[in-house]
DNA sequence: GGTTACATGTAACTAGTTACATGATTAG
DNA sequence: CTAATCATGTAACTAGTTACATGTAACC
């Protein structure tokens, strides 16, 4: 799971661990993965090939000193970048990171894996799904729908006489099925939105949200 | 986690593994524990003395032969208890598991731990929760909505210049912060019922649903 | 010049999984 | 007697954690 939600946002924009970690908080829910797995996934990817560190430049995202002026700041980004880019090896730069093709096939392969059991891995699939081609990404929400509906039909059927479940108990088994209920419905509007989108452009393969 | 599931089932019936991990999955939302993991769990639990494999009685769960009559389905349920008590070690015969005093003062200590980050063992927590006295339990509750509440608020501000999110990534946040909501509402119906209860009768301790 | 936040990494551990091996009981 | 189900267990692996160790950059 950690590898795709990796995959993922480094589709998106060159990243050194540190923002991965943060951006794995806010955008997937991911709460706060440690860097002790970060990282060494980091150099696992990058052993096979699918993830590569790039030389650095200044991070993508809003530098924290918007060009403001001062030499001596400037003077500190260029020492750091001859260090990672001169080293190589030993110097304790950023290391920031970037996909490559392998890793964009490996990513597609992973999202369109047809186990969607994974109740962690599903939601960081969604949240990449827009480069799937349409009719995978269609395919990927119905699958899970009837992974949940059969999970929901087995629920109701019991089985072994009940009836000693306490307060507590039938409290909790309510919730269960009241969020169950709630995420079918969250994918029954996914699919509609999906087939919607497909008959109005069926040949559009990915790319939702683009300029106009 | 585990641990806390086993002695909780215990704490209402002895059991056997296998009988146990149908539990497992039918009242908490526990996907199939695997027996690899149940059984070593239960031989850590028996070495550290919190249950202990009492000798065979037939299954307290519903029996599949309703006193059938047959007098071979007896004759076989007297060898496999001889086979139990006497053999020991070496036969290989249902091993049923009760909890001792340890194990329910250990199972009152894991259901009061102040920690209730654990979005997988909190369920199981209120599960079993009944055991814990009247104010122990609505302090559980509270913690765990301030928990949550906490995510809630951290989700709203979301930091970084956000908006590049596309269709599927607002979906996802947006059915997150809708399950968080219904989570902190069903917190907040059991809250308010620890109230009541605790206003109504503030001396009795445990044992909800008890006859009368 | 010292504290705080940024940044990377390793080692030991935890909590589960799958795959395998074995045996007992029940039903047709 | 044989297949299905019940029942217990082990070994190797997976995916993460915490705790530790270290170094860099920015702020005041």
């Amino acid at each position: 799971m950690l590898d795709l939600a990796i995959l993922g946002l480094l589709e998106e924009n060159d990243l050194h661990g540190y923002e991965l970690r943060k951006r794995l908080g806010d955008l997937l829910g991911l709460r706060a993965i440690s860097f002790g797995s970060l990282y060494p996934a980091l150099g696992r990817l990058e052993k096979a090939g699918l993830v590569k560190a790039v030389t650095n430049r200044p991070t993508p995202a809003a530098p924290r000193t918007p060009m403001s002026g001062s030499l001596a700041g400037e003077l500190a980004a260029f020492r750091a970048q001859r260090r990672a880019a001169g080293g190589g090896r030993g110097s304790r730069g950023k290391k920031v990171y970037g996909i490559t093709d392998a890793g964009r096939t490996r990513l597609v392969e992973l999202l369109a894996d047809p186990d969607v059991s994974d109740d962690r891995a599903f939601p960081v699939r969604v949240a990449f799904c827009r480069i799937l081609p349409g009719p995978r990404r269609l395919a990927l929400f119905e699958r899970r729908r009837a992974e949940l509906a059969e999970r929901a039909a087995q629920r109701r059927a019991p089985a072994g006489g009940d009836g000693r479940v306490n307060t507590y108990l039938r409290s909790l088994l309510e919730r269960d099925s009241d969020a169950l209920a709630a995420d079918l419905a969250w994918l029954d509007r996914l699919i509609a939105a999906e087939r919607d989108g497909l008959a109005a452009a069926p040949t559009t393969d990915s790319q939702e949200d683009r300029p106009s």
